[in-house]
DNA sequence: TATGAATGAGAGTTCATTCAT
DNA sequence: AATGAATGAACTCTCATTCAT
């Protein structure tokens, strides 16, 4: 039907605008400062209407952030159901390249993800998202260590250094532009990080 | 004076329960999303007699975080004013350690300095002193880069870590216990960031 | 009892520090926006003390103004209950020296009163005040129209004047400090007021 | 349009009831007295709508207020820019006049500005108003005086009738409603005031 | 008697959400 | 679909008054 066709378009550019809008307004305020009424008015509609496309700020707040969120975690789920072993560097690189694009993507919603979310229900995703990171490379860890008959004590280290490493991607991701150096950038922060962290690890013999 | 006593003693409890309530609301919520009404009922007093101790939300989060935040920039200062030159190295880990101690008995405080002040007037804390890390660690690299006939082009990935180190350090200080065990893991840190970057800097021949 | 006179003597000079500086904290605030505590503070007490020799703010009010108040209520009164005759203008400048004299000795209460009241339950005294003005000054007039066979349409004009001698009144003896000064002003007020105002007034035969 | 006439209709009722009511409550109760959510109720809307019309209470009472004081104050600079001479008279009347206007069309505002500003931006107003009344009076008074080669030593009794005048002026406007009326009283009221005062200022010969 | 900590209602203000148009 | 006026709960803060000491 050409008139729905036609509105269908319409609401999508509204909707688009509420988006671009309100991603500019979560990324500068956070979820608890940020305000429906300057959303809807920046993006040139009402606060009525928006309402139409968003059901509370929560809602807005997920159908933005959402869909990265749900992304990362499906990744990092696939790590889990992969078993570690001799590939498990390969593995792991591989699969932070997938991370990294889709982090390309939706940056400024990581960012947000990670950074703005007190006060809403995402506000513990970074500890999460640093949690699984923390098991991958403790997995690796473990891998490398049994070949030398050792096993882990304690992962603290490990879980230090993959919270940095969720920031550095999002900051990196933020202020870089060039999408070769920003991988060579994540790549320096993961060696940096875990290429010589095997003498700095509590171990004990198994 | 007995009574004097018992009544200094009941201020101070009433006070030491804000503080410590306080403590928890703006590290829960932030400082924006903290209620001075759940402070002060979690502390078992009253609004208006919590306005007895502390004349206003500010002035509540600075009684709680303005010293540490001074103390920081104090120390900052002081490596500042010290010429960065083959003393560097030493320097550096001599004023770790001051800042260590600080962070030792104010974890809590600090935490929340830097990762909860969004609205208030430490919003900027975080960037201010990862700038002043940055700066340091630059100044160290640049004095052993200079002894190679080399330059600092840009000091992207000193930033990051430096931002790294600082939550790192918070994190710690707010799950360990040991003293020992908290220098160890920061020297282990400072280790895996800085003793082997000077590849991954970007330099050029002067 | 000799305890008991010195305590009593302890009393009084503490209910007249609490008087004199709740007279200075009404005259600069009013009564609506004077504060208790700032009036037991600045009287060497404290809060719960003032609260021995004052029930309530209102209570602390009325103690101050409320003899004022009453002194010239008695004095109106009195005219009332007077035939005016013939020596009506003896009669009015007989009873205007007592109240100057009234004046007088609590030019600051009449002040609070008169301007300052406003929440309190002497909120209406100004207009009551020139309310009992306007009858007596009417009653004169009645009585010189009499004479002349005519009578009062409408007193709007004496009460007017009324208010604004009322008013005058508070301001001069606020501003001057020359007795015999401030007579002069009041008679020339009275003057200016009523002496020649016959012919403003409107009359009809009777 | 309808719908948009409609609207503009409800919009513009909502706002004259809470005019109207602002009006009563500050009137009754001055600017530190009133109270926002007793506007509101008694307007038939919520607090939070009110604030939809009105940024604030002092902008509530700005824009009560606001045009009163600054077209009075108009009228005043007039005034002061106009060379006062033998034509004093007839200029004085006829800025008495004009002002006259002013306060047939805002009377209830006017009352307020005077009498119940106490808090507010406008609390100096009266003394304001009645400073500039005084030096007109004076200029006139002192061109008189002139010719019978005398001048003023005080103006304490212009300076009280000045005041006199401007709250009579006021009263008059709050509760005469005829304008012939209004008109009439006002003169009778000046010619009261300063037609015979003469005699009664202090003057010294030149 | 004297203290001042404690109370709690009410102040002005904000804002996500709803709803009549 | 779109509007934005309206709602009301929650915010920070104040202050007359009470009460345990």
């Amino acid at each position: 039907m050409v008139i729905g066709g036609f509105m269908q378009y319409l609401k999508d550019e509204v909707r688009n605008r509420i988006v671009y809008e309100a991603l500019r307004e979560f990324k500068n305020k956070g979820y608890k400062g940020a305000s429906i009424r300057i959303i809807a008015n920046s993006s040139n509609t009402s606060v009525g209407n928006l309402y139409k496309y968003f059901s509370s700020k929560e809602d807005l707040y997920e159908n933005l952030i959402g869909s990265v969120y749900k992304r990362l975690m499906d990744y990092i789920s696939e790590i889990n159901s992969v078993k570690i072993n001799d590939e498990a560097e390969h593995i792991f690189y591989n699969l932070l390249n997938k991370i990294m694009e889709i982090f390309k993507e939706n940056s400024i919603e990581l960012a947000i993800l990670l950074n703005k979310s007190e006060g809403s229900k995402y506000e513990n995703c970074k500890s999460t998202f640093a949690d699984f990171i923390t098991r991958i490379v403790s997995q690796t860890m473990e891998y490398e260590l049994h070949l030398k008959g050792m096993r882990l004590k304690d992962n603290f280290i490990i879980y230090l250094l993959s919270c940095n490493l969720v920031e550095d991607m999002a900051v990196i991701l933020n202020q870089q532009e060039d999408g070769d150096r920003i991988r060579k950038l994540i790549l320096d922060i993961i060696d940096i990080f875990f290429n010589n962290i095997l003498d700095k690890l509590d171990c004990e013999n198994i």
